[in-house]
DNA sequence: ACACCCGTAAACACTG
DNA sequence: ACAGTGTTTACGGGTG
């Protein structure tokens, strides 16, 4: 009761229009994103980070492409020679799977998933089986690539004391903000990457008709590789070169030799946006050759394990390996499914990441202009289009309704079943339905953003509800509107619009929308023309709750210490991400945490920089190891803005796909099948 | 046990 | 009078 406007309580209107005041003048500009100091840090680590994470994003997608083409390959091959028939043929029809629920198994598989999956009864116990192996391989790799990623944080810090004590200038600066913006970029493409590898192997778990396309591959046969994928091979391929010069092939995600060519890798991206357009693509050339014939590195065999999608079968020598290759994954249904699949998956990454690249483009071209002003790019780009990220205005429809997702049935969130810890624990199933509130602990908040974005497509349809709090949804409707700002009602008919869930119990959660718009200082309602409309206060959203950064001590401590961002970078990360549909931090049902470690470890940087205010034993916890464990990494938000707990999804995935974009839904009030 | 956060419900005030 | 908006309080559940 005794809260600070509870002064003038007996009138709402003293109160809120003095919070509304700081802001009103300077409309959304006025908000407070003085904080630009930056502090020191040489440029030489910006290059170093940038190149090991661009390594790391070229490794990501080398390995998509090799792991496609070597499908590819052997379609053909067994084409040409064995025409065996796929026997498979026949069983297929028992194994479908409805897409939706085939969705729902990444490799971490909530009880709730699973138990549907039982009770339609459309798995096999083989098909679980490889489920569960395949989870198991995953948590492996995931561990190995833990291990780099300590790796490369020791590095890190260790530069980045170096670094501190080297003053630069505040042109530094800019360039250090800006190219940890870059990198963020690039962070972001390797998630994506991962995501959609995790898609792939969720798909293969499928047995898919060629024919028969329960899976929305038409989108494959569409033109795929973009110009964008070319430049991207090319690099991939010099990359390969490299890699291969110095060392054993086998260190698939070696960043951390810092011995690399210094200026190049930003600047390729910076200028070749526009040039590899007609560079040529000889995909087929020497790259694949080599790998084949280097054992070590062949892209279907990684730690002894067949990385075929969905397989996982783990082999001691490489010559049995090949055997099984060429037994298991022969030319038949599946193998082309699961081979089209993989195109699709990076004809996704390919859009995304040209999408990204033009952003990055238009955001250094931006920088680089230096004006102030925002104006559309000069730069023709010669990618998707569009995305003008100069002006952070409207790309309403862009960014998340619009992205190349393949699904448009339901399909489980990705992201926030990160409660399962990859490990299916039956006993577990319940808890799946249930109110928001039945929601993880602050601590594992989720950066919402990318989380709903990426799941956009799942909440919209089905009628789950999301794991995140009302302010939280709050703030990623007003962020993600043009003018990042709504009225009540527009926040509204965002809820609506984007949550099946919020297309019921209107006055239940209008009244709650309403409440945590009044109740969190972090929402600011500004008087408008038009009416009141409600904006958000970074600042305030991130004092709102103590952050726990977590991840390496050192790194944290290090950016508590070193770095100074401004929140708008962040804010503008956040809505970058957002637009783009990518979750930026992370994903807990992302494949390998390492890149998203490796994401989340720049993210902090960001993070712990503008929230270095923050204090709140943040980094309390100087014990704690470096990493906490996967399925931690996976939970562990490092971010302070939005998280809110993952969870309490997937119960009954209802489907209404007849729906389309309703507006607001005032209905139904006595149901509660939720509540 | 406690504090905190969140969701829910509801009362109330203000405004058009 | 009414609906929509906004504020505030109260309460219970979950979590650390």
């Amino acid at each position: 009761m005794m809260q600070e406007s509870g002064i003038e309580a007996t009138s709402n209107g003293p109160a809120s229009q003095n919070r509304a005041a700081s802001v009103e003048d300077g409309s959304r500009d006025a908000r407070p994103k003085s904080a630009t100091s930056v502090d020191v840090m040489a440029a030489d680590l910006i290059h170093l980070q940038q190149q090991q994470a661009l390594q790391v994003a070229r490794q990501i997608l080398l390995q998509q492409q090799q792991q496609q083409q070597q499908q590819q390959q052997q379609l053909q091959l067994q084409q040409g020679t064995d025409l065996k028939s796929p026997k498979d043929n026949e069983n297929q029809p028992s194994l479908q799977v409805p897409v939706s629920v085939a969705m729902m198994t990444p490799q971490v598989i909530t009880p709730q998933q699973m138990q549907q999956i039982l009770q339609q009864q459309v798995l096999s116990p083989q098909q679980l089986q490889v489920l569960l192996q395949q989870q198991q391989a995953l948590m492996l790799q995931q561990q190995q690539l833990q291990e780099f990623y300590k790796k490369q944080q020791e590095q890190l810090h260790l530069q980045l004391l170096q670094q501190q004590h080297a003053g630069k200038q505040s042109k530094e600066q800019q360039q250090q903000a800006q190219q940890l913006a870059f990198q963020q970029q690039l962070m972001q493409v390797q998630q994506l990457q991962q995501q959609h590898l995790l898609n792939l192997q969720r798909q293969g778990l499928l047995t898919i008709q060629p024919g028969q396309t329960a899976l929305p591959l038409h989108s494959l046969t569409q033109g795929i590789n973009p110009a964008e994928l070319q430049q991207l091979w090319k690099e991939v391929t010099n990359l390969k070169e490299e890699n291969s010069n110095n060392s054993n092939g086998r260190r698939g995600l070696d960043l951390s030799s810092p011995q690399l060519p210094k200026k190049p890798l930003l600047n390729q991206h910076a200028s070749t946006n526009g040039q590899y357009m007609s560079h040529s693509l000889k995909r087929e050339g020497s790259t694949l050759d080599d790998y084949q014939h280097s054992h070590h590195s062949h892209p279907l065999y990684g730690h002894g394990v067949c990385k075929w999608p969905g397989c996982e079968a783990v082999f001691e020598d490489f010559q049995s390996f090949l055997k099984h290759l060429n037994n298991e994954h022969a030319l038949d249904d599946r193998s082309t499914a699961q081979c089209r699949v993989q195109m699709q998956v990076v004809q996704q990454l390919e859009l995304q990441l040209a999408k990204d690249k033009e952003r990055l483009q238009a955001m250094m071209t931006h920088l680089h202009v230096k004006s102030t002003e925002p104006k559309p790019t000069p730069q023709p780009l010669n990618l998707v289009s569009s995305v003008t990220l100069s002006k952070t205005a409207p790309h309403e429809a862009s960014p998340p309704l619009s992205l190349p997702q393949t699904p448009t049935t339901p399909t489980a969130p990705l992201t926030p079943l990160s409660q399962a810890h990859s490990v299916i624990t039956p006993n577990s199933i319940h808890h799946s339905v249930g109110p928001m509130r039945r929601r993880y602990s602050d601590k594992y908040n989720m950066p919402i953003s990318p989380d709903i974005v990426q799941n956009k497509e799942f909440y919209m349809n089905a009628e789950v509800r999301p794991p995140f709090t009302y302010a939280s949804l709050i703030r990623q409707g007003i962020l993600e509107s043009p003018e990042k700002q709504l009225t009540l009602n527009e926040i509204y008919n965002w809820f609506t619009r984007m949550f099946a869930y919020f297309r019921r119990n209107a006055a239940t959660w209008k009244n709650a929308v309403r409440h945590n718009l009044s109740l969190h200082k972090c929402f600011v309602r500004v008087e408008n023309v038009k009416g009141a409309v409600w904006t958000v206060d970074e600042l305030e959203f991130q004092k709102r709750r103590p952050q726990k950064i977590t991840g390496s001590p050192a790194l944290v401590k290090n950016i508590q210490t070193s770095l100074g961002y401004g929140p708008a970078l962040s804010a503008a990360f956040q809505a970058s991400m957002a637009e783009n549909n990518i979750p930026l931090y992370t994903t807990a049902s992302i494949g390998s945490p390492t890149l998203n470690s490796l994401a989340n470890a720049i993210r902090e940087e960001m993070i712990g920089a503008m929230d270095h205010g923050n204090s709140n034993g943040s980094d309390s916890s100087p014990g704690r190891s470096p990493l906490p464990a996967m399925h931690h990494i996976k939970e562990e938000p490092l971010d302070p803005e939005d998280h809110e707990g993952p969870l309490s999804l997937v119960t009954t995935a209802n489907h209404s796909p007849d729906f389309d974009h309703h507006r607001d839904y005032d209905d139904d009030q006595g149901h509660d099948d939720m509540l």
